[in-house]
DNA sequence: TCTGGGGTCCTAGGACCC
DNA sequence: TCTGGGGTCCTAGGACCC
């Protein structure tokens, strides 16, 4: 009312990044790796997917496949390590609860990263309060982090980077007010921008839009007929329009999938069903667990694509007759697609299950012949009690019969290190 | 011997309907 | 010579994210 009262201050976003997770986690727990070269493999100990700051100066890809590279890692004396995804969720956990604890909202974007949002009276002095929670994190858990703020998610993910990268700006960097915004945008290329991928970046560049400060300020009709109404949303956030906003709450899954690549080929029926087995189950598990249900459920089989070999891929999928999170009626489904796009003589590399159209467990579709829901009786309190051991026991404790015992299929992990806060056996001790 | 796994959203075009 | 117009739904493919 008052044209004396300044202007309020607009919301500020932050975005916290652990820095080089993966490889964060394993040097929480062995502290001799800091300053060494480490990286960390995916399942199968097939790529490079956490690299710490040493090993990027080498010049080593993310991605890169880990035979390729056999002999530069062992050159270059890096740390190697199977991917340990039960310690790195549990080291996800933590930060996220540190974070929860110091900020008025947040929201969870991925095991390694977090938005949070600052309104009203939190906006004073923002840019100190950000270096208290990299602190406070870093002493709580051990895990260093790097945090970004500005007017938009889209800013506060480049700041977040600058923050990272730049020497002086020592891990948190807020781009809200600075007279040298546009230089910083200037330096950065296109493809550092968050929903620009290798596609965009390289149509972008044909047409010489080559920095973020360029995108910034490109033609919005040319980029909604490029990029379409995504890229433009892009384009405005850059510019400080905010256009995606906070995320508290997840919002319920729309597909789930579970496969995983073999530890060595299979041609065999019987093993691709047993390597089925576990993923509808571990998926039905995880529909439970949300208290869903799936409508739809697709199966696929495939060769692997880099061998000179014959090759084959195959889906099929079936719309479910009633809705379920059952393991049984998913697995004779799901055993039942595999058998009908199975081609004897080939080399598959993997399989997997992918269920969709799923629907709250509440409020599930009856099927026309289905008076009313089943009672908690039958299969149903079955899975319950087998979910409950499961996750008392450590997974697979019970499984099904066609899951089997052999598992000569299953994933190479060589270069596990212990799961350190999860499992009593691994459990870190301290030396008196 | 060896190349990850799990998601979301948008658009164009075809089928179908009135 | 000349072959409507507009709406909805579905799917495949392409783009992106971590």
């Amino acid at each position: 009312m008052s044209s004396i009262r300044s202007r309020p201050e607009p919301p500020r976003f932050a975005l916290v990044d652990c820095n080089n997770f993966y490889v964060s986690c394993e040097r929480v727990f062995q502290p001799h790796l800091e300053g060494l070269p480490v990286v960390v493999l995916s399942n199968n100990d097939g790529c490079v997917v956490a690299r710490s700051n040493e090993v990027k100066r080498l010049g080593l890809p993310m991605g890169a496949p880990a035979f390729k590279w056999q002999a530069f890692l062992e050159r270059h004396g890096v740390r190697v390590f199977s991917s340990n995804y039960a310690l790195y969720a549990d080291m996800s956990d933590r930060v996220m609860s540190v974070l929860a604890s110091l900020a008025p909202e947040i929201e969870i974007y991925s095991h390694d990263e977090a938005f949070l949002l600052f309104q009203g009276s939190w906006r004073r002095d923002l840019k100190e309060y950000a270096g208290r929670i990299r602190s406070e994190v870093g002493r709580r858990t051990g895990i260093p982090v790097s945090i970004g703020l500005a007017r938009t998610k889209t800013l506060a993910k480049l700041a977040n980077k600058l923050a990272k990268t730049v020497p002086g700006f020592q891990g948190v960097l807020d781009l809200e007010g600075r007279p040298d915004t546009d230089r910083l945008l200037s330096a950065l290329p296109v493809k550092d921008v968050w929903g620009i991928g290798p596609r965009y970046a390289a149509l972008l560049e044909r047409h010489g839009i080559r920095s973020v400060l360029a995108l910034r300020e490109a033609d919005e009709q040319w980029i909604k007929k490029r990029l379409t109404v995504v890229g433009l949303q892009t384009v405005l956030e850059l510019r400080g329009i905010p256009c995606i906003g906070l995320e508290a709450s997840p919002p319920p899954a729309k597909s789930l999938r579970r496969s995983r690549s073999f530890g060595r080929p299979v041609r065999d029926l019987e093993e691709l069903r047993e390597a089925l087995t576990v993923h509808v189950h571990s998926a039905a598990q995880r529909l439970r667990a949300n208290q869903q249900v799936a409508g739809c459920l697709h199966v696929f089989l495939q060769t692997n694509r880099f061998k000179p070999e014959p090759q084959y891929s195959a889906q099929r999928s079936t719309a479910l007759t009633q809705a379920t999170n059952g393991t049984q009626p998913l697995l004779k489904t799901a055993l039942g697609l595999l058998k009908r796009i199975y081609k004897p003589g080939y080399a598959y590399t993997k399989t997997g299950v992918i269920l969709s159209d799923l629907q709250p467990e509440a409020s599930r579709q009856l099927s026309l012949w289905e008076a009313e829901p089943p009672k908690r009786e039958g299969p149903k309190g079955l899975m319950q009690v087998m979910d409950r051991i499961n996750t008392a026991y450590g997974k697979g404790t019970l499984q099904y019969a066609s899951a089997g015992t052999e598992r000569a299929w299953e994933m190479r992990r060589e270069r596990l290190s212990g799961a350190f806060t999860t499992s009593w056996a691994d459990i870190a001790g301290v030396k008196p």
